[in-house]
DNA sequence: CAGTTATATAACAATCCGTTTATATAAAGG
DNA sequence: CCTTTATATAAACGGATTGTTATATAACTG
């Protein structure tokens, strides 16, 4: 699973997550990216190559200009992986119901 | 948000992702996580602070074992986040059905 | 108490990450 | 064409991460 650790990974950069809210509000352009944050444009252009390598993003050539926006690949994946998770702890938690239910009963 | 960067680092490493899918089958001590893979101890117990600190797993005490299990707080932090991002892939994805409804009608 | 088992910690090298400055490319506009 | 605008790439650097070996701690076992 190697998407998983660029998807990950490219999620544990708070810039980057502050990338994907912003672009959760629409698209944006590498300098309209750079605005909000304080960091240089080349700093941006290598955070939305990480994001783009992850499938999280995918940009468009519009003349000179390369909007960004959010894209549902690594999500999903993400999200199917994750799943794996909640089941199991689900599963800890109904657990632990029986348990609890078990102490009832024996009250 | 600290605890949305330890969360998604701690899961950008496929070691510590295999740790966890090894322990939604349930409970295993720090010696039973070792033998898997072709990593000393020293380095599984690296992993497991890794993981405990971003609220994936925790661990208790029992006698000179400490056997660790899920956790379900960074999972949770981790969905509310994407959740955000869910809602706007899915906001997306309306704008494109209404681009396409639009042509449908123009036919 | 002495030895063994389970785990943690320290010290160190190698690699990876995020940033910056400086420079390149490529389209747009006069 | 020449300049400006938008973006990418390269080189360099500091700091974090991941692995190793060696050692410490702490609890069982006889």
């Amino acid at each position: 699973m190697k998407n998983l650790d660029a998807a990950f990974s490219a999620l544990a950069d708070p810039t980057r997550r502050a990338i994907l809210a912003r672009l959760a509000l629409g698209e944006a352009t590498v300098t309209e990216l750079v605005e909000p944050f304080d960091l240089t444009q080349p700093a941006i252009s290598r955070h939305l190559k990480v994001l783009e390598g992850a499938g999280l993003i995918v940009r468009r050539i519009e003349g000179t200009k390369r909007p960004c926006r959010l894209a549902p690949a690594a999500v999903t994946e993400i999200d199917q992986w994750l799943g794996m998770l909640r089941k199991a702890l689900s599963a800890n938690y109904n657990r632990l119901d029986d348990v609890l239910a078990g102490m009832k009963t024996e009250e």
